[in-house]
DNA sequence: ATGTATGCAAAACATTTGCACCTGG
DNA sequence: CCAGGTGCAAATGTTTTGCATACAT
């Protein structure tokens, strides 16, 4: 993800675009909130404002280079879309976010859309619980 | 759901959480935001203001006669929590809200738990769309 | 009687928007 | 140059909280 891929979905490459496009792929576990990319921008010595974080985003989920997660508890964090489809189990007491691919699953959620006639635009699958560190 | 209801799991008889209990067996399609709550309260002459309807959502929920679904749009509503766990079909476009039980998906979800070595707490699977009405 | 529940208004939060200024192509 | 992007502050929408009053047991 880089200036280049901007261009290519037709995004100006701005600094605020860059940061947080290299915040996003550098983070620890690659699930930031807009909190968290704010805090970190601040830390770096940039001067935005959260706006431009929440605008920029916004911008990516709309051109596919980010997904939104929005969890039960209201947190909502986002990641970069480079890989393959997957969902997520939450660490409810640390919030520790891994990811996993199930075809079984995935086929299943195909066959009930189908059987009730409905045209899929999303879904949301998190598992919630305490991961192996918390419990 | 009744008064006895509410004394078995502890919580005094009053009655906005009556009426509550009342709209949300009533209503339509069983799945009603705050503000549809609030809205049909005021529309039956009742005094209720919004957080005493988020007060006793809440409890309910603590308590495990309703559950509250976080939509991807922000959206929260509750449903009483009175039938067999299952999922949602959610209609982008009108809002229907239609319920599933895959047991595959259900036994899937568990084996991904147990591999990754979390305690499970919760989970949550919308699938989004546009209902066979809608498009 | 007494501890809990309620209504109201204010506060808290997260997100969006209006607008003047700035910047990338 | 100029359309689009940005920072700031104000506005929005939703949920929570403080407090005096009312109610269930």
């Amino acid at each position: 993800m880089d200036a280049q891929d901007l261009k290519s979905v037709g995004l100006k490459v701005t600094l605020p675009r860059l940061k947080i496009l290299e915040i996003l792929e550098t983070s620890e576990n690659h699930h930031m909130s807009v909190e968290d990319i704010y805090r970190t921008l601040i830390m770096q010595g940039e001067e935005v404002g959260v706006a431009t974080i929440y605008r920029v985003l916004t911008q990516f989920e709309e051109v596919g280079i980010v997904n939104k997660l929005n969890f039960d508890n209201g947190q909502s964090v986002f990641e970069l879309s480079n890989t393959d489809h997957h969902d997520h189990l939450v660490c409810v007491k640390c919030g520790k976010i891994d990811e996993f691919v199930d075809e079984i699953i995935e086929k299943h959620q195909h066959d009930i859309v189908k059987k009730y006639g409905y045209q899929l635009t999303g879904h949301c699958l998190y598992l919630y619980g305490f991961c192996k560190n918390c419990h």
